[in-house]
DNA sequence: TGTACATCAGTGAACGCGCGTTCACTGATGTAC
DNA sequence: TGTACATCAGTGAACGCGCGTTCACTGATGTAC
């Protein structure tokens, strides 16, 4: 059967499984347990994502495409430096705080190997946007110090979304450190 | 059959499975392949460990145990402050540097529900190792400040077991965060 | 407009495989008398 | 010193279970004529 929206299913299908990553973890996330979750036939799940490392991927994808967005739209307008490194972190801060699975996705993702190597790439991808703003700041290694802060905020991101709260003493702390 | 020296056996299932995990990973890392791998009867491993679980933590426990004891020795002389904390952190990278499969203990550790607890638990101890240097350091908020130091020491080790060399720029872009 | 066909989201039973774990057993060594 | 027994590291076949994946099929919708 074909359905009016073809999205529908698929949508079904991605809630499931970031409620189930959200719970349990990526390594809990079976494809039994997806399909349950959503009501949703086995078959359907291949049909839409191949395998279970193309659902692993599409769920991360989605997750970093929605926090680069939110991050491009709070620096655009800003020069390369200090200022704009914080209104970057802070988007990205309050771009975790509104998703979901967080831990699973920033954490959890690195173990597993099907979606190591999107993580790094989307990983890079924040390092190099973050470098430029270290080398106005005069930085002696900018991409070093980009990709420790990349880090400390997915770090700073995990503890909050175990907290389900943003933790104003942590993120200071966080901006300390780029100070 | 009892062996002249007990440990024998279970230094073999150690030693296989730090091998395998630096090989594929915490999560690849499977009671069969490590009894093959180390020679030795599927039984023995769970005499030895109870269960997988077991193996595990004793693998992490191990690990963190050798880079504490490491740390301490380091910083045993020196007062709280600048010059202590550059010591630990660099006997934490040097100790890394010395130990086997750094990244399946440091990062695939906390996606195995297994170990997780225990991770956590010595990451709060080199955390509060930590703290009084920060405090000694007049920082406005040591604890916090201290694990976030801990998570980019963790990721420096990580990076440097990757490239199997030090780095000296990533050490020197660390150490400029705390500086 | 009516008919025939192509498309494709969706189904669910069935598959084989690798997994962690169990258990009854063996036999070398240490200990008590 | 010799004998009987307890201890316990080590064995490996067997187990059931949950996993990811396959596949032949259904039927609603879109499209061509």
């Amino acid at each position: 059967m074909r359905t009016r929206d073809p999205d529908t299913k698929r949508a079904t299908l991605i809630n499931a499984g970031l409620t189930l990553a959200e719970e349990g973890g990526l390594g809990r996330l079976s494809v039994d347990k997806i399909v349950v979750a959503a009501g949703v036939a086995k078959g359907s799940f291949f049909h839409h994502f191949g395998n279970r490392a193309g659902f692993l991927t599409e769920l991360h994808r989605r997750f970093h495409d929605r926090l680069a967005e939110r991050i491009d739209q709070a620096i655009a307008e800003l020069p390369p430096g200090r200022e704009r490194l914080h209104a970057g972190i802070r988007a990205y801060l309050d771009g975790c705080r509104a998703d979901r699975a967080v831990r699973a996705l920033l954490v959890e993702a690195r173990a597993e190997s099907d979606v190591l190597a999107e993580v790094a790439r989307r990983n890079d991808q924040f390092t190099h946007l973050v470098a430029p703003d270290f080398a106005a700041m005069d930085r002696r290694y900018p991409e070093a110090a980009a990709g420790l802060l990349v880090t400390m905020a997915a770090e700073v991101a995990v503890a909050e979304s175990a907290a389900d709260a943003a933790l104003p003493e942590l993120r200071a702390a966080l901006l300390d450190y780029v100070d």
